[in-house]
DNA sequence: ATTGACCTATGTCTAAGACATAGGTGTAGC
DNA sequence: GCTACACCTATGTCTTAGACATAGGTCAAT
């Protein structure tokens, strides 16, 4: 198989494999004629291992390290685990940024709502940005 | 003042100042002997700018047009009203991904609590993810 | 043999800084 | 004046996970 045909299986573009093939987290045969690689059914079952981890928040590289240690026949399992949690919190981070996030950006949003557009005058860029953050900070002199 | 006062002033970085002056979009003066910079009270005052815009969701290539548009004398207010919607949509649909992200780890992570670890058997790299993950996908033959 | 639609590999690009490196500054001690 | 030495600077490179652009290959219909 090819590079699209695998992508479509696995519901991912093709470029995504050819990136995954990149870094060797596949490792095809290769025409020697055209450089065009050919996937086998191993290189499919791996390929749904890593779409798999990916989507449960794995980065590629959590996924390189748990595959050598398959492979090294340790079990990866603990590395797993830990690694999972690790992005759990991450994500409960990214979480609460997100949350703060779109409150300033409603809250902007609602303020704005009645606020005439106004030319800048020189000693301000937008006036509605610079009111909503309000003074935001120090500034006591050159 | 130097990168790391303006910086410090503003609650951000210097690598952050240094990358919005490498950008240009500070201008400081450059000392010729040194090429260190020299940032004025109307630099800080833009940099404050820059980091409430920041702080409200704007990508530093939209500050960028907000700021050509205050400088060319037009009201850069509609531009503004029309990002920060688009933002708060994006800001929305990354919101619905990471709960379903968290979702799948802490389905995960319940699901694997009481599973042992397993040496990898050959035809599987990790249990408990290709088990969470399911089949996935399909995989007619080669 | 040629066309044309579709496919391929490879190189480059992205956002917003962080990090590494080599060199400059400035104060303290001599 | 000179030297340590801690701290600061500018610049270049690296990061993620692919997307995009380009040049060239494949293959069925003509």
């Amino acid at each position: 198989m090819r590079v699209k045909e695998v992508a479509e299986r696995l519901g991912v573009t093709a470029d995504t494999v050819r990136f995954y093939t990149r870094i060797r987290l596949l490792n095809p045969n290769t025409n020697p004629h055209n450089q065009y690689k050919e996937y086998s059914h191993a290189d499919v079952e791996r390929l749904k291992f890593v779409v798999a981890a990916r989507s449960l928040g794995f980065t590629v590289e959590d996924i390189s390290t748990i595959i050598a240690k398959a492979e090294d026949h340790q079990s990866p399992c603990p590395t797993v685990r830990q690694i999972i949690e690790k992005r759990l919190e991450e994500t409960e981070r990214q979480f609460q940024d997100l949350i703060a996030l779109r409150a300033r950006m409603s809250a902007a949003i609602a303020q704005w709502e009645d606020t005439p557009d106004r030319v800048p005058n020189g000693h301000m860029i937008c006036h509605m940005i610079e009111s909503f953050a309000g003074g935001f900070s120090d500034d006591t002199e050159k």
